[in-house]
DNA sequence: GGTTAATGATACCACAATAGTATCATTTGT
DNA sequence: ACAAATGATACTATTGTGGTATCATTAACC
C-alpha cells in the first residue's frame, strides 16, 4: 500500500521549492537542490503545466512558476494528476460490479475510512508545508 | 492507490462463507459461490492455511474451515498475509532516508494519516462483517 | 540573425507487483 | 484401487511505476 508515488512525492517538492522562491526555477536548478533525474522531473513538470498547477517559459532563461497560490494546491489535487482516481476497490467480482454492493458491510466501512484519507489529504495544501 | 487487493478481498470473501457456514468447506464451492478462479482461490486458501487462519483437510470431503475465532481475525491481519508490510512512503531519495525525515511536515502528516487508517482496519474484524 | 539555453511532445524501455495458470505429489474417504 | 480433495512449486501474463531518449519549438542574448 502505497499512498503517494515517487511522482506525486517529487511533484510536491518541487512545488514546495517554487512556492519557497517565489520566482521562475528552471529544472536544472530542481534537478540540482532535489537530486532527481532530470528527464524524469522534466515530464512531471510538464504535466503539472497542463494541469495549470504551474506555468512553464521557454527559451533561455526559462523555467516554471506556481500558476495558483499555495493554498489552492492541496497534496490530493497532486495525487489525482499522477495516481488518478484515488479510490479504494472494495469488492469488485472481475469487472461486473458485485450485486451485494449496496448492503455489503466490508464496503461500507472501507468506503468510510477511504472517505476519512481522502477528506484529510485535502486539506493539507502546500502553504501549509512550507 | 488501492487500499485493498484482489488476494485480499478474495480471502476476506472465503474467510467470511467459511464463518457463515461453520463446517468444512471445499474449494469447488467457494469457487462455485464467489466466481473466482479456482487455482487462484487455491494458492490463496493455502496461504491462509500456512498463516493459521484456516485449518485445512486433505482426502475426499476435504476443505477449510477456521482456525480462530472471527473476531481474531481483523482486516489489517489479512491485508498484512497478502499485502506485505503496510506503509506508506513518505519521502525517501532513491535508498537513502531523507536527511530531512525528523522535520519534515509532509512526512508527519502523510504519517498520521496512515495511523488512522491501519487502527480503523485493526478494528474490523470478520465477526462484525458477517 | 544565429547560437544557446531552456521547455513541449512523444515514444520507448526496465523493473516490480499483482493476478493468475499449470503440474505433480500427497492425503483420505469409500 | 480409485476418486476427490489439498500441498507445494514453478511458471506466465498484465499492469503500474519509474524512468530514458529524441527531436521539435521557443525566446533571450550576443
Ligand atoms: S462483497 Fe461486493 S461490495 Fe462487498
Ligand atoms: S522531504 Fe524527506 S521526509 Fe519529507
Amino acid at each position: 500500500m502505497k499512498l503517494i508515488t515517487r511522482n506525486t512525492d517529487y511533484a510536491l517538492r518541487a512545488i514546495c521549492y517554487i512556492s519557497i522562491h517565489q520566482r521562475i526555477v528552471s529544472v536544472a536548478e530542481l534537478v540540482r537542490v532535489l537530486g532527481v533525474p532530470q528527464p524524469f522531473m522534466r515530464k512531471i513538470l510538464q504535466k503539472l503545466n497542463q494541469q495549470k498547477i504551474l506555468q512553464s517559459f521557454k527559451g533561455s532563461n526559462g523555467g516554471f512558476k506556481l500558476k495558483i497560490s499555495p493554498h489552492k494546491i492541496s497534496i490530493i489535487k497532486i495525487m489525482r494528476i499522477f495516481q488518478g482516481r484515488i479510490g479504494i476497490n472494495g469488492c469488485f467480482l472481475k469487472k461486473d460490479i458485485c450485486p451485494n454492493r449496496g448492503k455489503c458491510v466490508l464496503r461500507k466501512k472501507i468506503q468510510s475510512i477511504e472517505d476519512n484519507v481522502i477528506r484529510q489529504l485535502t486539506q493539507i495544501n502546500i502553504a501549509a508545508l512550507v
